[in-house]
DNA sequence: CGGCATCCGCTACGATACTG
DNA sequence: CAGTATCGTAGCGGATGCCG
């Protein structure tokens, strides 16, 4: 149970840091995109869809999100069980954040390049 | 040397992750964030600013974010070594991302009572 | 199906030194 | 001053197995 604690924050000073470690801590961006593009789905859709995600994961960043008012959990008591998940109106009023996130990425490449120089210039170095 | 080798990305199928684990890993807000505040500074600033950060860490997190040209590093060769850093223009590129960030901290106190509402629910539980 | 329990490797982080 | 070197550690994430 010890895999949920939050890190002894780094943040102050900074006020966008309680934010960021809110809605960017490992994971939740694709889980809240997938949820934002294809709406409410199941478990194993979810699992699906993010392809690389361990269920065990899913499920601790699912709670996490669900805790923090992001995430809507809707459990079926049927048989076989079936749980629905789907973006809050907390979450969805993300939506700007991730607009701009987007924008900006047009400036990878920018940052592909930074990249290239300084390793060229560091093999110049030893 | 294993310190700045980044973890094997988990997000394909979500367009805004690269941008994320560019700008948000883990004490890159509060440096950006400070350098904007403060303009140009020094490395004793900086840690003095941060406060909680080691030097180490600081020292490793201002390399990676000079190599991926959010930040710019002068060296003076004089003695005592001075050592600026401040914000490159595409660093500056963000500010719109962290304005949008910090609008977003008005909905901090709805995610304090999702969670306590979620805490007591689970008190009933059990 | 949708989890939870357990074990376990890895590494980013932190604390504490020590240099040019 | 501006870092590096070294060591120890916590916790994330992966793998596996079991259950209602």
């Amino acid at each position: 149970m010890t895999e949920n604690t939050v890190k002894p924050a780094p943040e102050q000073a900074c006020p966008v840091s309680p934010v960021v470690d809110l809605v960017f801590s490992r994971w939740t961006t694709p889980i809240l995109w997938t949820l934002h593009e294809y709406g409410r789905q199941r478990f194993v859709e979810l699992e699906r869809r993010i392809a690389s995600i361990t269920p065990k994961v899913l499920t601790q960043r699912l709670r996490q999100l669900e805790r923090d008012g992001l995430v809507v959990r809707t459990y079926h008591a049927e048989v076989p069980p079936r749980v629905e998940y789907e973006i809050s109106e907390l979450g969805r009023s993300l939506a700007p954040l991730f607009a701009t996130l987007a924008e900006w990425s047009v400036n990878l490449d920018a940052v592909e390049r930074a990249r290239a120089d300084y390793d060229a210039k560091q093999r110049v170095r030893r």
